[in-house]
DNA sequence: AATTGGCGCAACCGCGACTCC
DNA sequence: GGGAGTCGCGGTTGCGCCAAT
């Protein structure tokens, strides 16, 4: 198969990363250039010749739509792997390495393009919570997005949120922000979107029902959520409940919501102790096996918010017992509060007044 | 209209792990 | 065993875009 430039520049079809994203190739790296210069200009030293001719070689900066057709064409007829010999082979005047990090992060044609859907926003927080930086294990669970771009969504739009809090993104503060609010309200509006068109998300409900369930115990000093309850025909949970929970079990979704329902109604809450919030509850969460699951909680706490958000005694005590009280106050302090944009998870404004 | 500053993201860099000879 | 080459990961940089001024 060889691609030609006129059949992919339009950036649809096989190859959409190909010219459909950059308007068209951007200026070298400055300081590399000044280099070669520099080195050119030096007749009496053969070492810096030689770099200077090493540097002449291998292009750096932004690829230009020929190199990417190149090495998709080669790719295609040759497959992956040995980026080295690749490079040289293809014709290439680029490392391996960058062959490789083009090829993975931009021209594969597995690659999911657009903004993350709530579902994969909701899984980069959650496994995040439990792996940290380890963004090419986070990609894994996200099918056609890559490590870089998850690096990048973390660092512009999670650390972003942190910032406008005043914490640090690894604070127990900023957890317990990410715990009981962000992530409830990606729920919903991953429900919302589930039942907008009327089925689980295809790609990430395998590594939904891939997620470890149980929740941690009262004893272990960590927020638990009883939902050991009977089925209820109560229909005040958020709608996250009752979609999504669907692609976690073979229970019928009226039955996982009724629960999920039921669960957030009687929410049994102790103080956390241990500053690594999150991953002490993943730990526990494999250690047992209750009637318990991610989408569960995610659901109930997003109850909790709304729920307490009619109860000043409760929200009182909610705060207090998760160190949120000074943080919520904050929040209108820095005129969060104020704004009530869709696109603002953290507005606590629209939970409170979603009672 | 021009300037500025923040944001998003592609690409690069350094380093450790792995593989092969 | 160890040295060279390669790969993959996480952190960082730099540039284009765009909204605010």
């Amino acid at each position: 198969m060889v691609l030609q430039q006129s059949s992919v520049a339009g950036g649809a079809g096989m190859f959409p990363g190909v010219a459909a994203c950059r308007p068209g190739p951007r200026p070298a790296a400055k300081a590399p250039m000044m280099a070669k210069q520099e080195r050119e200009a030096d007749d009496e030293h053969e070492e810096e010749q030689r770099q200077a001719a090493n540097a002449e070689e291998l292009r750096r900066g932004p690829w230009t739509v020929d190199e990417d057709l190149t090495l998709i064409n080669y790719i295609a007829d040759h497959g992956e792997g040995r980026w080295n010999a690749l490079a040289r082979a293809a014709g290439l005047k680029r490392t391996g390495k960058s062959c490789r990090l083009r090829w993975l992060n931009y021209l594969r044609p597995d690659l999911k393009r657009g903004d993350f859907t709530a579902d994969e926003q909701l899984l980069i927080l959650d496994l995040h919570s439990r792996w940290g930086n380890r963004w090419s294990k986070i990609a894994a669970h996200l099918p056609g997005r890559t490590d870089n771009e998850i690096k990048n969504y973390w660092r512009t739009r999670v650390q972003k949120h942190a910032k406008q809090l005043n914490c640090d993104v690894n604070s127990k503060r900023f957890k317990d922000a990410m715990r009981f609010l962000w992530m409830p309200r990606l729920a919903e509006r991953a429900a919302a979107q589930h039942q907008h068109h009327r089925q689980p998300s295809p790609s990430l409900t395998p590594c939904i029902m891939g997620m470890p369930t149980a929740a941690p115990s009262s004893s272990s000093g960590l927020m638990m959520l009883d939902t050991t309850v009977s089925n209820s025909s109560s229909s005040c949970c958020s709608p996250s409940s009752a979609v999504t929970s669907s692609s976690l079990t073979s229970e019928s979704a009226h039955d996982d919501g009724a629960r999920h329902a039921a669960a957030a109604a009687e929410p049994v809450l102790t103080a956390p102790a241990d500053d690594d919030y999150w991953g002490a509850a993943t730990t526990m969460q494999q250690q047992q096996n209750d009637h318990y699951d991610f989408w569960s909680t995610a659901s109930a706490l997003q109850h909790l918010c709304t729920a307490g958000a009619a109860d000043h005694h409760f929200q009182h005590q909610v705060a207090a017992d998760h160190d949120l009280t000074g943080w919520v106050q904050g929040f209108s302090d820095g005129g969060i509060l104020s704004g009530s944009s869709s696109d603002n998870l953290w507005s606590l404004d629209d939970i409170w007044r979603m009672q």
